[in-house]
DNA sequence: GTGGTCTAGACCACT
DNA sequence: GTGGTCTAGACCACG
């Protein structure tokens, strides 16, 4: 599991392991019943709480992503990967919609926005 | 004042209401010495508490926005509004960092990004 | 009656007014049963508010320099300027006395204490 | 944490805090990375609402010496010892120098008030 | 457990 | 009337 948490990101840890392992899955590195690290060795091999570990896994079952079974662990459910690109693309948009709308609202212009845009794509590229 | 709050919103209240003062000042409805609603109206207008209102004033004047003067009332001061583009502009462009460095750890290609970015720019304009 | 406000002091107004009506009795330029200003005409000639004149009579006449006649006026009472001028005396010593102990309490030395201060006095001689 | 808090000062408590903590900090009772007391634990100790507390640590958060982490604790960061001796000597300076103006206002000589000043730094010495 | 926000109401100081 | 401080307790997000 190649999963890097940034400890200074703004994004939470738990969202973070969220969204990784949800693109593993898409990506075809996690398959359908393959079975997660266990809470504790991720926690240790990440060297974050073991309850961060377990928000994370919370959260993708109840996405239906994995499914946990009581004293043996977690697996992977269904990987259906169109859905989760569309999904995860959905959230993008919403951020980015909500980002476009705050620079609208304090009266910067659509081109002013678009060049933001793309002086940050090309800066990280 | 037209303030609009959004109680299901991600943002605190008195951040809302930072912000849509600061965007006031810069676009001018707010001009140098105008004083701002008491703590107690505004927040009997917007149906909040009146420390979350004093919050943001107090958030206000620590950046220098605004002036208080005890027993009086809540002033503009200075209606730098070139600086207050340029403050603006750097939220909105860590908000669009936020959203593109997520769609790219959900492992979107920059070109998708761009293409998302396009279409809600296009479509709500 | 030459008082003097200062807006930008951090010494509220009708403290201002207190003391400097104070030194004007210590100093004989307003003796017993003078009569001082009425509270509407100094709250004109100051141009500030009617109810700061009338809190700083009362703090006067509360401390026993004033005796205010319902329908007349308001006149000084004892004129003790000894008195009055080791009242005083002992208010700049409390005053002085924190500001030494709060630089002491910071591990500022006696010596560096001293230096401002006379940096102070000079200063704005 | 040796805070000590007077309920009855007009300094408030909030400020109390932030003196004190500040002077830790030069002192070096307090280290860079040294974790504070949480905002509960100490508003419990000091019998004082949790908001008091959050307030104090608010304060020290903004003018850069501790950095607080969500759902961690708040942390000494920098402890620009120098920095903060210049920063608690304007601030002695300044009651220093309100406490001579006090003075003055009142009609006492500067050698009068030199007097007293010097009274009390040997008294207490 | 931690900090972050918000409430509803109190009391005080200043104008 | 104004702002300034404080309380006691609530709910949420993060670890």
């Amino acid at each position: 599991m190649k999963i890097i948490i940034n400890h200074s990101s703004m994004v939470p840890i738990y969202e973070q392991i969220v969204d990784q392992i949800k693109t593993l899955i898409r990506n075809g590195e996690l398959k359908e019943n393959d079975n997660l690290p266990s809470v504790r060795s991720l926690s240790k091999e990440l060297k974050i709480s073991a309850l961060t570990v377990k928000k994370a896994y919370d959260n993708l079952e109840a996405e239906g992503f994995t499914v946990t079974v009581h004293g043996k662990g977690t697996y992977v459910s269904a990987a259906n990967a169109e859905l989760l690109l569309e999904e995860q693309k959905k959230e993008v948009e919403a951020d980015l919609e909500m980002a476009i709308q705050k620079g609208r609202r304090c009266g910067i212009s659509d081109e002013d926005i678009r060049t933001l845009f793309e002086m940050i794509l090309e800066e990280n590229e």
